[in-house]
RNA sequence: GGGGUAUUAGCUCAGUUGGUUUAGAGCGCUUGCUUGACAGGCAAGAGGUCACAGGUUCGAAUCCCGUAUGUCCCA
């Protein structure tokens, strides 16, 4: 790269989509098992109809970090993508696009339903791991998966068989909760309550056999008066003492329905009696079950009213509940409105008014299997990451329900159970077996496929997911192929905390189960991605940016950089643009950095300045802590400060002081060893930024130095340390200290820099070694740097661990602001050394603390000392 | 209602088993720079009773108890 070619702005358009197609020629993201250690991450599969947001973006950039550091640290690195079906979701997609083009789901047999659906998914399906590559993903694209893959569903029908025959699975009436929209039951993780303003309406039911005796209840839903099959009020309740026994008349359907008595009713609420409607409500059934009341579903499966209903047959709830309230008022039974706060369900999925509805559905029972799991997070066996998180999970598995894991739908693996004429049912992982046995069952050899009927609901998507680290690599089907031995258990799962029951619970119960192995290491629990004002972003909030557009417009380096900084472990990240704005002005200054380097011209003949030594010197000890502190930092996961590390690295002390350093005199060449040097620093620079800016970092890294076909950064090895000397960091603070004490008295005194400053110095005790000063008189431009034994005139000073530095400005100085500076700060060295003595006379302090601790104290109390002494000396002076 | 978690600079957060902390970072802010890498920049600076009230300790932002407020999950 010819200096003049490069321009002073750094543009990503120019190097992202070049590097992302070189490094898939050349197979850089394939992984295949050989002798080196493995490290494996499983992307948490999104939706097949999903596109990228702001979350994933968090979500995948993180997953490449980790997958690339590991991979530069030459383990076989293979992160595998893919998508889940999604059967709501692409199920909804699917029933509207045949829609519109006049179709009705039910016009058409499940085949060809499913045909189309499977046309939906090769069109649009999996746009988002495309969008993904856009923002550097090293994923092992030749292993993406989907969880409606043949070898995929296989596994998924084996499991079901497999735990049906173990017990673990059973068919059941329950109360679930039901999408009207979707038609199909969704599990109790897939409900969202949320608070919502509406009204509690006070009714009041005729006494039977009385003229005008009443009973006053309250209800939310008056609409299901209509499944009203007894109202029950509490034991001790005095007020309805005299009810017990008796009847009442349900409004508007005439139904004559017991009173019972029950201590489930509070009361306090309401007006202490409750209408029961046990096919409407949970607590309710409960309620039925115990005292054997009729139960009556007044609602079909799209949330209308149904023949059982009587009256507003075929309309919808919120419809009906109008009409109710109507028809209450009509019959006079309608005593008051209130209005009342209340948390209602809603659909993950739908985002439609989840109706509790009794049904038979496919559950499997989790307290057993889920011990395992408990137990491998309890003991740390898997970490989660943030450690809070632990308390959540343990909280959740510990009163884990039975998992509903049908769904009404045909869009997924369908149940292999097949129904026989009796009622009767066997499970098989195909026709032919469920035959055989359905022959055996029935005692006759004659039995025909025709005879039986397969179940039409299909299985809960989460039902393939929880599989997801074993069955991409094959392990449910053939245990010991070779993947699934080299890749599980695999290392690292980072996934949002919502999904820590829907998803990673279960995984770890597959797991155990399966493999008798951990399905991962650690999980690593991602914030959520809120707006400035902490808002989550939704699409129909509006407040998300197109992450695609982001990464056109600041480039993908500088948007990871971006989602990275704002994103401290285990907070929810208040996501800016400024935050991208400033991930893409540090690739800028990372490429000026190069520029300005890459620009000078060597001269072999020169020798190495002795400034350029010094600051060699020091910044390799620098970049030794800065990889171990990166190590520790990694460790943790904490991903946004280690960025931070590698950011102050590179702008403050490489390109700040370093380069600042090693600067040659304007035209002047520079030798040709420091500018080696130089590059050496630089390149070991861009491999530690590279899984965090892989674009930017390549394109330099290939610049550097001369570089081979076939070579990458992303396959080289990452820069080691064992250990550093903190001593000279701690003598290189002071001298940058003492070069910002002179800059600010630049500032202060408009001293322009091109004007020489004369520096003296007078040690308080000890001897001034003058190691660094040859860098000293660059970076301050002094002429002079001289020692010292009295007290100069016309000068300012500062004192820095014992010693006393005097910049020389005749007749710049006016001493009363010289004064006041001075007892500023001797007034804040004294309240110091105040507080350190009256540490060091504690007996009991010097006694009870560690000898070290104290020590530290007494050297405090020593520097503290040496300065109040100078400061007093300077006033005096004055 | 039950549980978790938090409260430190204008904002977002660090602060490790209590002791180099009269507390750090990034951003923002103020002031000065048409500095031959970068104004997407450079230099210098201001800014905090560590939510409040007790306690333990030689010593507390850090541990304990309580109060307030926020937030998340579960019901």
């Amino acid at each position: 790269m010819n200096r003049l070619e490069v321009s002073a702005k750094y543009d990503p358009s120019k190097t992202e989509d070049k590097w992302y197609s070189y490094w898939m020629e050349k197979g850089f993201f394939h992984s295949q098992p050989d002798e080196r250690e493995a490290f494996t991450i499983v992307i948490p599969p999104p939706n097949v109809t999903g596109v990228l947001h702001m979350g994933h973006m968090l979500n995948n950039t993180i997953q490449d970090v980790l997958v690339r550091r590991a991979r530069m640290q030459g383990k076989n690195a293979c992160w595998l993508p893919g998508t889940d079906h999604a059967s709501i979701a692409t199920e909804a997609r699917v029933v509207a696009k045949l829609q519109k083009a006049g179709i009705q789901k039910t016009d058409l047999t499940r085949n060809e339903f499913l045909a189309h659906a499977w046309e939906w998914k090769e069109e649009h399906g999996g746009i988002i791991l495309e969008q993904l590559k856009k923002l550097g993903a090293s994923c092992d694209w030749d292993r993406t998966k989907f969880t409606m893959d043949d070898q995929m569903s296989e596994s998924v029908i084996k499991v079901f068989v497999d735990l049906f025959r173990k017990g673990y699975i059973y068919r059941g009436v329950r109360m679930v909760n039901w999408d009207p929209q979707a038609k199909t039951a969704v599990s109790d993780e897939e409900v969202n309550h949320k608070e919502v303003q509406s009204k509690l309406y006070y009714v009041r039911y005729l006494i039977d056999g009385t003229e005008d005796e009443y009973l006053t209840i309250a209800t939310t839903r008056p609409e299901t008066i209509l499944g009203d099959t007894a109202v029950c009020v509490n034991p001790g309740d005095d007020r309805f003492k005299h009810l017990a026994g008796k009847k009442v008349v349900v409004p508007m359907v005439n139904r004559v329905v017991p009173i019972i008595q029950d201590d489930y009713v509070d009361i306090e609420f309401g007006t202490g009696a409750l209408k029961i409607t046990p096919a409407h409500d949970i607590n309710d059934y409960e309620i039925g079950l115990k005292h054997k009341l009729e139960i009556i579903d007044i609602f079909n499966p799209d949330g209308t009213i149904s023949d059982a209903g009587a009256l507003f047959v075929g309309e919808d709830r919120f419809k009906a509940r109008k009409l109710a309230v109507k028809e209450l008022e009509k019959l006079n039974c309608l005593v008051k409105v209130e209005d009342y706060v209340n948390k209602v369900g809603y659909s993950e999925r739908t985002d439609a008014v989840i109706e509790p509805k009794l049904s038979v559905q496919w559950f499997m029972s989790m307290k057993e299997l889920a011990e395992p799991a408990l137990d491998a997070v309890n003991s740390d066996e898997i970490q989660l990451h943030p450690p809070k998180f632990k308390n959540i999970y343990r909280h959740w598995m510990e009163n884990v329900r039975d998992w509903c894991i049908s769904r009404q739908l045909w869009w997924g693996q369908r149940i292999p159970a097949w129904y026989l004429p009796g009622g009767e049912f066997v499970i098989a992982e195909n026709e032919e077996e469920a035959l055989i046995l359905a022959r055996e069952k029935t005692g006759n050899p004659d039995f025909s496929l025709s005879d039986m009927k397969q179940d039409e609901d299909v299985l809960d998507t989460w039902f393939s997911s929880w599989l997801w680290p074993i069955s991409v690599f094959d392990g449910i089907r053939n245990p010991n192929n070779k993947d699934i031995q080299y890749y599980y258990p695999t290392n690292d799962l980072v996934t949002a905390p919502e999904i820590l029951f829907f998803w990673v619970a279960r995984m770890i119960v597959a797991g155990y189960e399966y493999l008798g192995k951990k399905p991962f290491n650690s999980v690593y629990l991602t914030g959520i991605v809120r707006d400035s004002q902490r808002r989550k972003m939704s699409k129909s909030l509006g407040n998300s940016p197109n992450p695609l557009d982001l990464i056109s417009q600041y480039g993908a380096d500088g948007v990871r950089v971006g989602m990275l900084l704002c994103s401290p472990a285990g907070n929810d990240l208040l996501f800016e643009e400024a935050l991208i704005e400033q991930g893409r002005n540090f690739g800028n200054k990372i490429w000026n950095a190069y520029r300005l380097v890459a620009g000078w011209e060597e001269d072999d003949e020169i020798k190495q300045a002795e400034t350029a030594k010094l600051a060699g010197k020091w910044f390799d000890t620098k970049l030794k802590q800065a990889i171990i502190d990166l190590e520790d930092q990694y460790s943790k996961y904490r991903l946004s400060s280690a960025l931070m590390i590698c950011y102050r690295l590179f702008w403050d002390d490489f390109s700040s002081w370093y380069l600042e350093i090693i600067k040659p005199d304007y035209g002047a060449p520079i030798d040709a060893q420091t500018k080696q040097e130089a590059f050496d620093f630089m390149e070991k620079l861009l491999l530690v930024l590279h899984p965090f800016m892989p674009f930017i970092t390549e394109e330099l890294w290939q610049a550097v130095r001369e570089r081979q076909d076939g070579e990458s950064i992303m396959i080289a090895s990452m820069p080691t340390a064992d250990s550093y000397d903190a001593d000279l960091l701690d003598r290189f603070d002071r001298v940058k200290e003492l070069i910002v004490f002179i800059r600010s008295v630049r500032a202060e005194k408009n001293i322009l820099m091109r004007n020489s400053l004369k520096l003296q110095v007078r040690p308080i005790e000890g001897d001034y070694a003058g190691e660094f000063d040859p860098v000293i008189a660059k970076l301050a431009n002094l002429d002079s740097i001289d020692i010292i034994s009295d007290t100069p005139e016309g000068a300012v000073s500062q004192v820095i661990k014992a010693v006393e530095f005097f910049v020389l400005l005749e007749g710049m100085i006016d001493p009363a602001e010289e004064k006041a500076k001075i007892e500023k700060e001797l007034g804040y060295a004294k309240g110091f050394l105040a507080g350190v003595e009256k540490k060091l006379s504690n007996e009991r302090f010097v006694q009870g603390a560690p000898a070290k601790v104290v020590e530290k104290e007494q050297q405090k109390k020593a520097d503290a000392e040496a300065k109040v002494k100078a400061l007093e000396a300077q006033l005096k002076d004055l």
